[in-house]
DNA sequence: ATATATTTTTAGACAAAGGTAAAAATTTAT
DNA sequence: ATAAATTTTTACCTTTGTCTAAAAATATAT
């Protein structure tokens, strides 16, 4: 496996994860940022290697060793996630970039090991579950705040959008990772919530609860 | 940089650190695995880039620049062999293949907090200097068992040869990475060498000798 | 249902990094 | 000082993974 090939599973895991249906070329041009003509070409290799079932025209879905291969990816990127903010002192938002080189590392033993080392995480610091080595995963459980009930609650675990002007909103009214956020009640007319957010209370619009998400156990 | 870049200038760097002069096309080709041909390739790349002075038929040498770079991979390598042995419990001849990977992970920030969490090591597990953030490396000090004086002593660091025939001896032996050895005699009629090894105390042939590297402080 | 728009594929090109085989330069040996 | 041996380079081919532009297939709209 290439670090290309690698990088195609995952991408291609990720689009189809969701339906069960053929995830289409575009999409994965999309998600990869290359181009479509390239992602025609990388699936026939994928295809000729037992990876994809690809029939032209139609797009693709993942076999059963490319569905296991980028679950191990995945499983990967994750661990390392938890060592970066767990042992390097990162940042949640930090990340990303570096687990994606860090993902591509082969060694069985490597990854074994760090899960030791971590004490066998089920999650990273994104609130995502961490498959297991046989390449069980559990169902996210992450929705975004606005999908909650009223009444309900949950720990806030990431966002949908990460631009740095909503960051710094988050930051200005003290909302962090970790923290136990339930809604107290929706507005009628513009949608808004009243939240309650460990020991205070506040109001937010519907566009910030959507891009919230929060993990429910 | 390429991930091939950075493994030339490693090579570079290696075949040139004894003496000052230029690395031949065929020295690299051999420490590489790969053809003569490739090399000059390369060379003409590398030096494009300021990376090398390159002239043809008579070898290259490495630019500051490419001391430099050459000097952070093999930062990142020995920091990671130390983070793999001291965290993860590999043992010292398991790290290399899996230091080669990661050495090629690129995030300035990644190394740095990698460094503080080892506690700003000196040596790698072999006991070779890990460079400064700034390139500045100290002399390599270990040396062959076979050229301490009698009455010198150092610490097990490595071994020249690590084929398995060699590694089981040690086992059998209980000659362990670590372990303080000391000259006690050299016989004149084969040059067997008489050392203590920890409490203990035995003879060894001049070839063991020769194979076993000491750190002298 | 046919025209238009969109998506996907094909064909052909390019750069990186490698390989072969033959030519050129350098070194070594007589 | 030549001849022979060795080293290095050149010229050209291969694979991976990308791109552009044009053609083909599919989806959408009137």
């Amino acid at each position: 496996m290439t670090r290309s090939e690698e990088n195609y599973l995952k991408a291609i895991y990720h689009l189809g994860k969701t339906d069960k249906k053929a995830v289409a070329t575009n999409a994965i041009s999309e998600q990869m940022d290359t181009k479509p003509s390239s992602v025609t070409d990388m699936l026939k290799r994928l295809s000729e290697k037992g990876m994809v079932n690809y029939r032209k025209y139609q797009g693709v879905q993942l076999t059963e060793k490319g569905r296991s291969i980028a679950l191990s990816i995945i499983r990967k990127h994750r661990l390392w996630e938890v060592f970066l903010v767990e042992k390097l002192g990162f940042s949640w938002d930090e990340v990303h970039e570096v687990a994606e080189q860090l993902e591509h590392v082969h060694s069985e033993k490597l990854i074994d090991e760090l899960d030791r080392h971590l004490g066998y995480p089920t999650v990273d610091p994104h609130g995502d579950p961490i498959p297991t080595k046989t390449g069980e995963i559990k169902k996210s459980i992450k929705k975004p705040l606005s999908d909650l009930e009223i009444g309900h609650q949950g720990i806030c675990v990431g966002v949908k959008d990460s631009s740095p002007a909503f960051l710094k909103f988050l930051d200005k009214y003290g909302i962090t990772l970790g923290h136990v956020i339930r809604v107290i009640d929706v507005e009628e007319f513009d949608g808004s919530f009243h939240i309650q957010i460990e020991d205070r209370q506040m109001h937010i619009s519907d566009q910030i609860a959507n891009n919230l998400y929060i993990e429910i156990n």
